[in-house]
DNA sequence: GCACCTCCATACGCTGGCGTATGGAAACCG
DNA sequence: CGGTTTCCATACGCCAGCGTATGGAGGTGC
């Protein structure tokens, strides 16, 4: 009864990791939900038979995407803006550089959604903890002592999750693109004036 | 073959307000996901044909709720705020106000989790325009030029945004019940202050 | 070139939730 | 107190997605 098999020309066997990232995707686009097994070997044009052959389950494959998300998306940006000696600089270029993407990548938001399972639980602590961590760090450098330079991390990341979190629900609101690096520089010169 | 209905003592006929606080309190437990008809009747102690004569459909569910949710989510802070003669200590009172009760309260995240839905992006846009518009205008109050005020209403906006979000997903990195007024009068320190 | 191992396609059963149909109970109204 | 209207319970069909079972195609080694 099994009909001819890969009609397709694209014969493409896939790997796990294969399937992490596309779940990765679904996640971006349509949340945890969408990490359904059925519509997402339709996608790779494939079919569940390949995808039980790589995971367990459903879950094991949020695990994987999961994994993925934390590795790409903090450890680069940090390690690419370190190059700006001057402290100063380097918060400035870190918002510069972190701002847009951001607002364009409803991962973050989409897993926050999830937060009850104890895996995206994890992995939102793990990657929330070294970026605060690293602004505090940041402020420290920037001659403000312990307390507050870690009140201080807390604020722009705070205002950076905002920022992010408006550009998805109404981004009318934010400033036009001209007149965001004002609004930036306003924020920045907010966050690093010193105590009054 | 029907059985004897409402074995229960409580017998209570129910409204489509009564439906529509019970999908409230399921987005704000499980998100948009969470309102389904069957679970919710379960719930209710009742049955989807009470639903079904009360509503068209799932969606209308939905759209009820969400108008729940705008009445009583922002105008009754905002009045209750503009008790207050003096604006900066409007803006501290409402932010003392506010911050507390948003970290325990996962609706708007759970609400911008679907934002593709054309009816969330609404109610989204309504609410926030609303507040950012709310405090733009304290802004000006206490000194700032239009283009300035507008600026400090989003920061303020967007750390308060932040705040949240980050006490849901990690509540162990913001500050401990004895420094969150010391953070929260810094915050406040650095968004009133003049410009340099 | 055959035996084996990797990877995948198909079919199947199961669950949970949506929406419909229909009839029956409870309240209301005369 | 009988008829009507309001509200709800049950049963039904449907669909999407999970997980399983099974076998078959293609590459690999020898």
């Amino acid at each position: 009864m099994v009909m001819v098999q890969r009609q397709q020309n694209k014969k493409a066997r896939l790997s796990a990791r294969d399937w992490a990232d596309a779940a990765l995707a679904a996640i971006r686009e349509g949340g945890l939900a969408a990490v359904a097994v059925e519509p997402l070997a339709a996608r790779l044009g494939t079919t569940k038979g390949s995808f039980y052959w790589h995971f367990g389950n459903r879950e094991a494959l949020i695990e994987a995407a999961l994994a993925r998300w934390i590795e790409a998306d903090t450890e680069e940006i940090i390690a690419a803006v370190e190059t700006e000696p001057d402290p100063e600089q380097r918060l400035r270029r870190l918002f510069t550089k972190v701002t847009k993407p951001a607002v364009a990548d409803p991962t973050e938001l989409s897993l926050l959604a999830s937060i009850d399972r104890p895996q995206v639980a994890a992995a939102l602590r793990q990657v929330t903890e070294r970026r605060i961590g690293y602004l505090a760090g940041l402020f420290t450098e920037l001659g403000f002592a312990e307390d507050e330079a870690r009140r201080r991390g807390l604020m722009a990341y705070s205002f950076y999750l905002g920022h992010t979190q408006l550009g998805h629900a109404v981004p009318s609101v934010l400033p036009s693109s001209e007149g965001f690096l004002t609004y930036l520089e306003a924020t920045m010169d907010a966050l690093l004036r010193p105590k009054s």
